[in-house]
RNA sequence: CGGGGUGUAGCGCAGCCCGGUUAGCGCAUCUGGUUUGGGACCAGAGGGUCGCAGGUUCGAAUCCUGCCACCCCGACCA
């Protein structure tokens, strides 16, 4: 397993703060367990907004915005949303400060009590359909395709970095439908953009599937999740779509006329996926060596590092390097040439690798004198020489190389940590040795799923929708089962 | 909220058990020079209320008491 999973080696602190910082304002309980979202690491979460957006328009959705605050009675209309999300709410209770009588600083002003609290929005549901109410009467106001990219705060007890944030960003899906059909086929449609996302840009395999009862949103009828196995054997939720049914229509009242001139309820679905990707990233790509990025993910594709003893020689490279940044550029791959003289070729490699750039280009004199170019990839921590009229068409065959690599590494993780068990020794053994996803029989009941939950940690993660019918037995109770879910122990 | 651990320079740490020079090391920073094909080297410099408050003592980073903060493990969860 890579280094940096166990937290407590020397690189670790080093190059993962790169990326994020805990909150430097972190003096007291307020923003514990907020994160700070550097630059380079931020500029990952842009590449994933950019796709994940294009993504969301081509299958006909539009972005808009709704308030941060939720006022406390909204929050409670929908019996099981409340339940979910009640015991890790920051609630605002007052508008104003004043001056400390007593000249040391500043307290809370009582007189500026609001009447109502507000919600910090943990998930803004609530919010969007008491709008909605507004916005639909008839047939022919929806389907509503909306998504909101925002921030949320659930007060977790416990937090880690990325993986689980008290403040995180993300992009909800909220849409409005006339039929339970249509609003059905949004939430698979959508679990399949996540999954296609999660596969083909983040280079990470997925389980999809149905989350079991107990572990599903809070207001939902069906919960629909992507799951993936990080290197420490642990799974990951990486995105979820629910059908919500007429549950929040109901809750906020919001009825429509249907062709027919009869009034019915609208049907709901939600969609999310966070800065959490950003910790699957790391989790699952890196190596002792730090981040691995996915080309298509990677802010910076390729670096040009020149290697050079005067300044006359710095100014042949340069030629070079830019004439190949410029025509890489073209074809739409990202360049940076670090021409930096403050620090020598050696440590940039190491940078460069610690920040997981797909491919580096190192130029010297002798590569002036030969015509050629060395080139190193991230992944396999290969290097070649090549000829710079041959730079183009190698890179782009090279970062589709990469790309796919990448997700291949994972997929054989995966497989070899995937584990069809029969038995409740071979369960518990697998669990802890080597750890994994473990495919087994559930005889269906929540009460086993808890006792399964209390003695091995593991959970249900999804019932994998390509999982084949076929009669078994419970692997904890022996009782009857119909087919194999994914059990994991998960962040 | 329970169990364990840690607070010493921007970061990482040693020193504490057994009190006693001017509190030290690595990285980073700054200056000058030599370097540059895998995290360069030499010389010099700057940077500290030793988490906070009290106590013991001639003397406290070190011992005692209280408090605070953070980390890890649980309960909670995307």
């Amino acid at each position: 397993m890579a280094k940096f999973l166990t937290n407590k080696e020397e690189n670790y602190s080093q190059w993962y703060n790169d990326l994020v910082t805990k909150a430097d304002l972190a003096e007291n309980s307020a923003v514990r367990g907020c994160m700070v979202i550097k630059p380079y690491g931020y500029a990952i979460w842009e590449k994933i907004q950019a796709e994940l957006d294009r993504m969301f328009k081509a299958t006909g959705h539009v972005n808009a915005y709704f308030p941060l605050f939720i006022p406390k009675s909204f929050f409670s209309r929908e019996a099981a949303h409340v339940e979910g999300f009640a015991k890790e709410c920051a609630v605002v209770t007052h508008y104003r400060l004043k001056n400390d009588e007593d000249g040391k600083g500043v307290i809370v002003d009582p007189a500026a009590k609001l009447e109502e609290e507000l919600i910090i929005r943990p998930t803004s549901e609530t919010i969007i359909w008491n709008s909605y109410k507004n916005w639909i009467q008839s047939y022919r106001d929806l389907p509503i395709l909306i998504n909101q990219w925002a921030n949320v705060v659930r007060w977790e007890m416990r937090t880690r970095l990325f993986l689980r944030t008290a403040e995180f960003l993300w992009q909800e899906g909220h849409t409005a439908h006339a039929t339970r059909e249509e609003a059905v086929q949004e939430t698979e449609k959508m679990i399949n953009v996540y999954s296609d996302f999660a596969e083909n840009y983040m280079a990470l395999p997925v389980i999809k599937g149905c989350k079991s009862e107990n572990e599903r949103f809070a207001g939902a009828i069906d919960t629909y999740a992507i799951e993936a196995l990080m290197q420490d054997g642990k799974a990951l939720q990486a995105g979820t779509s629910h059908f919500l049914g007429q549950n929040f229509a109901r809750a906020f009242d919001v009825q429509f006329t249907d062709k027919t001139g009869k009034l019915d309820y609208v049907w709901a679905t939600s969609w999310g996926l966070s800065t959490r990707m950003i910790g699957a990233l790391i989790m699952a790509h890196s190596d002792n060596k730090g981040l691995v990025l996915p080309p298509r993910l990677a802010p910076v594709q390729v670096v040009i590092v020149p290697i050079f003893k005067n300044a006359g020689q710095l100014e042949s490279i340069s030629e070079v390097a830019g004439n190949i940044k410029k025509e890489l550029e073209g074809s739409g791959i990202s360049v940076k040439y670090d021409d930096r003289d403050n620090n020598t070729p050696g440590w940039k490699f190491a940078d460069y690798e610690l920040k997981g750039v797909p491919v580096r280009i190192a130029i010297g004199p002798r590569d002036l004198e030969n015509g050629s170019v060395e080139i190193a990839r991230r992944d396999t921590l290969t290097k070649e020489t090549i000829s710079v009229g041959s730079v183009l068409p190698h890179v782009t065959s090279l970062l589709g190389d990469i790309q796919k690599n990448i997700y291949d590494k994972a997929l054989q993780f995966r497989n070899e940590h995937t584990f069809y068990v029969d038995t409740w020794d071979e369960f518990i053994k697998k669990l802890d040795e080597p750890g994994g996803f473990i495919m087994a029989h559930w005889d269906g009941t929540t009460e086993t799923e808890e006792k399964i939950k209390e003695e091995t940690k593991a959970t249900i993660r999804v019932i994998p929708f390509d999982s084949p019918m076929e009669a078994g037995k419970c692997v904890y109770s022996g009782k009857p089962s119909e087919r194999r879910v994914l059990f994991a122990r998960s962040y």
